[in-house]
DNA sequence: TAAATAGTGTCTCTCAGACATTATCTT
DNA sequence: AAGATAATGTCTGAGAGACACTATTTA
């Protein structure tokens, strides 16, 4: 192997950017201002540049399209993509990376594209594929993965402020699972693992109600045994 | 983004090849022909090739390297690598691929290496890191994904023949996890999940005790709940 | 017969689902 | 006070670990 013709193709960073905002579950979505797909809605991305790593080039992406410090994102592969028409000019495979926030202000329009919007999951994976490229596709992909990945680690975590109550935590679970969870038995399984939640001492800002113990995200980041998704 | 520079990189990708020979796991390693890394152990792999897929790729490079049809193998995709100094030759962006296979064969050493043989995981693990290039570190996460995918999967079919006893079955999580099995609690596991296994009627060739049934996998590709991993 | 492997049955503990009850805040 | 949200407690059923026991073959 290697040697004698190494064949070129364009490598591009994608990303799924994923959310909760208002009670939605949304993703990052820009209008691409050239061809091919002029107008439509695709996942921001770019290629990688030289000397740059896979995960390097998903932070830059991140922090051009969001306008934001990458900092204290969760940020993980998903995958390769790499169908040889999936660009219609040329050769281009992509890694697509998923990277999940809690609440931000509304993106900036900055880097290469037109507009940049978040637009609730569920639509897109409802209705028909309205993404350039193969990008539904890596989209599904990343959503599945995310979903995946509550039930068995801390990820939810990254949906929350630095400082969380337990609500805000079961609130992330039922956006993202589309399902909803009882609170009691919820709270006992977060709490019971050992180290996955610490408590913060403080209170809750008052909402009506009882203020909740603030927790923050503890050592343990797998959850075992796994919180149940039916 | 698009339409400026698209920069090239080499895309290759790499298989990691796992089986069960002799009571032990085995990955399928090659010895080095050429600079760099000449008469190294790596994983075998290649260029993608104009108008190929990343699976057909991989496919492609488990035929040539195992000089099996790849039919019947399970393959699925790993991940994607790219270290900008990963390969000391230019930039090479690798994506891997794990294959399961039950047990092959001696490798024919054909293909570009000087040699292909089967090499046990444990060993290579355990020691220093022997491999070329940051193929050590792919090793690592295709194992660590079979290892994590038995536990909720039919995956460990993949190791066995087109018709397996529970026994033969059990051996396969035994030895890819090194662990022991209850072989009660086992069968009561894989026999209560609707649709998992599906008796095919006969019986296994004697073994110095009672004959066993035969089964083939059942149309449940999911364990639910997970076969518990601790 | 003994040894070996296949398969069944049972007890117990953990844990998840359902849901009643108490606690502490705002209005 | 009423309403809202937080937190605790209790009952029950599913399922996993441990392990005793029965069944069917070969040597």
């Amino acid at each position: 192997m290697f040697g004698e013709v190494m064949p070129q193709s364009a490598v591009a960073v994608d990303l799924v950017i994923l959310t909760i905002r208002g009670d939605e579950f949304q993703v990052l979505l820009v209008e691409r201002a050239k061809q091919p797909f002029l107008g439509a809605l695709a996942l921001p991305g770019g290629f990688l540049e030289p000397g740059e790593d896979l995960a390097q080039a998903a932070h830059r992406e991140l922090a051009e399209e969001t306008g934001l410090s990458a900092d204290g994102f969760h940020i993980e592969q998903v995958g390769g993509y790499g169908a040889p028409e999936r660009d219609p000019r040329g050769r281009v495979v992509s890694i697509c990376y998923m990277a999940l926030a809690p609440d931000l202000p509304a993106p900036t329009a900055g880097g290469d594209a037109r507009a940049a919007s978040w637009v609730p999951v569920g639509e897109l994976l409802a209705g028909p594929e309205r993404l350039a490229f193969d990008h539904h596709r890596l989209l599904t992909d990343a959503v599945e993965q995310a979903r995946d990945k509550l039930s068995y680690t801390n990820l939810a975590v990254s949906f929350c402020p630095p400082r969380f109550t337990i609500s805000q935590l079961r609130r992330a679970y039922e956006i993202v699972w589309d399902v909803r969870l009882d609170p009691s038995n919820f709270r006992r399984k977060v709490t019971g693992v050992p180290g996955f939640l610490v408590a913060a001492g403080d209170e809750s800002a008052p909402t009506g109600g009882r203020p909740a113990t603030l927790y923050e995200p503890g050592p343990a980041t797998r959850l075992h045994p796994a919180l149940p998704r039916d």
